[in-house]
DNA sequence: ATTCTAACA
DNA sequence: TGTTAGGA
């Protein structure tokens, strides 16, 4: 169960297959890179070299702005999300490590709200969640 | 042919 | 965000 990850977190990718694996355009990619969502590595030419996680936090990044989150709110989601993994990771280490996760993402979801604008918000008076 | 940084009619 | 110049 950890040689996935490491499949997953290996940077191979340049950025022309993820602009086409997102439907991004490459300065999009930058600008969020520069927004520190995404840290890619460079090779020896200095290109961008992209992990398959790296794809799914693109698109993740993609869709919290469709829903009319803006980069503030987003760097605020990661922050939490990262804050609330690591108190969980001080006290009880492993026991409901998976159970607790459910539950992060679950506020999360319903925090989205108070970080979409106002006009956004109005757009989905018919769907809460999202 | 691709990607990179910097800059803006 | 788009686009473009000038390099690598």
């Amino acid at each position: 169960m950890k040689g996935k990850e490491l499949r997953r977190s290996r940077s191979v990718l340049p950025i022309g297959t993820v602009m086409k694996l997102t439907n991004l355009t490459a300065r999009q990619i930058r600008y969020y890179e520069e927004q520190e969502l995404v840290m890619p590595e460079r090779n020896e030419g200095n290109r961008r070299l992209y992990s398959l996680n790296d794809i799914d936090r693109l698109l993740e990044v993609k869709d919290y702005l469709d829903d009319g989150i803006n980069m503030a709110g987003i760097k605020e989601i990661y922050r939490e999300r990262q804050a609330k993994l690591e108190a969980k990771r001080s006290d009880e280490s492993k026991p409901l490590s998976d159970n607790e996760l459910r539950k992060i993402l679950q506020d999360e979801f319903m925090n989205l709200g108070g970080l979409q604008t106002p006009e956004q918000r109005s757009l989905h008076t018919h769907n809460p969640l999202i």
